[in-house]
DNA sequence: ATCTAATCGTTAGATATCTAACTTTGTCTT
DNA sequence: AAGACAAAGTTAGATATCTAACGATTAGAT
């Protein structure tokens, strides 16, 4: 019996994910942090910067799940949140000293990992790569 | 400030890998299942005789998670555990006819899920894109 | 034969994530 | 100005997953 013409690509995407993002995980809590905590900083830092749109899409979490986040990371001492006088709908989200701490430490351990995960593979490789990505993503997006 | 030389390639797989599974899931849940029940029918089916941690093994859960499955799904009618009389530690796992079924009709969907995702990209692209993933693997493998 | 190891699976407890509903606050329409 | 709508965030409840500890069973060593 066979079960399909060809190997499902998104088997094989889920399967590479999970173990890569299990070795990113393990560096991060190497340097002093989890693998959220670090999708979180980068998500409060990433709001000082232009691109706050592109990178928050990058991340890809859940309101909710940052809530949860902030709520653990504020209880730490990593960050503090307070109301916008602007607009008081808003939380202001700011690290504190030991959360910029971290986020460094996190943020070079990042790009080492990084720089491990991309060993050996050229850059045009690594290009085409991302492109396909690109292409699943827009192949299984809602509005077709 | 810039956070990173360029854009990772373990944050565009995680993203991607993520929006793809949630489409899945989405399907599976069309055809009247979810993304774990497939998975979960699909390496028991794969194997009839396989004990619980190949079959873990082959999804790349842990057999805590999988336990958590068979219970659902023996609860739901769609397998049976019994304990396998010549080593009384292994439960010998098989699909009830409702189990069988519902297999078929995931199988189906996740075809047809498989091939939209894979929609305009040529088939050496999809080699090559693989070929990737493969060296990603390697690349955060424990045994460097 | 008995004591010790390993194996298989489950249970217990923790974390991460999601969706849906709700609260508060601001904006827009008429 | 009032009521409806939109936006930001939280809360509640659900599912999926992990690790660690445990019970039952088997295999191995002496």
């Amino acid at each position: 019996m066979t079960l399909f013409d060809r190997p499902p690509v998104g088997m094989n995407l889920a399967r590479t994910s999970k173990v890569v993002a299990q070795a990113f995980d393990a560096a991060m809590v190497e340097a002093g942090g989890t693998l959220p905590v670090w999708v979180t900083l980068l998500s409060v830092k990433s709001k000082e910067l232009a691109n706050q749109r592109e990178l928050a899409g990058m991340i890809g979490i859940q309101g909710a799940t940052l809530t949860h986040h902030l709520n653990g990371m504020e209880a730490q001492g990593l960050l503090t949140r307070r109301r916008d006088p602007e607009n008081r709908r808003v939380h202001q989200v700011a690290l504190t000293e030991a959360g910029e701490a971290l986020f460094e430490k996190l943020r070079l351990a990042a790009v080492a990992f990084d720089k491990r995960l991309r060993a050996g593979i050229p850059d045009d490789r690594l290009a085409e790569f991302a492109e396909v990505l690109a292409a699943l993503r827009a192949n299984v997006a809602p509005a077709e």
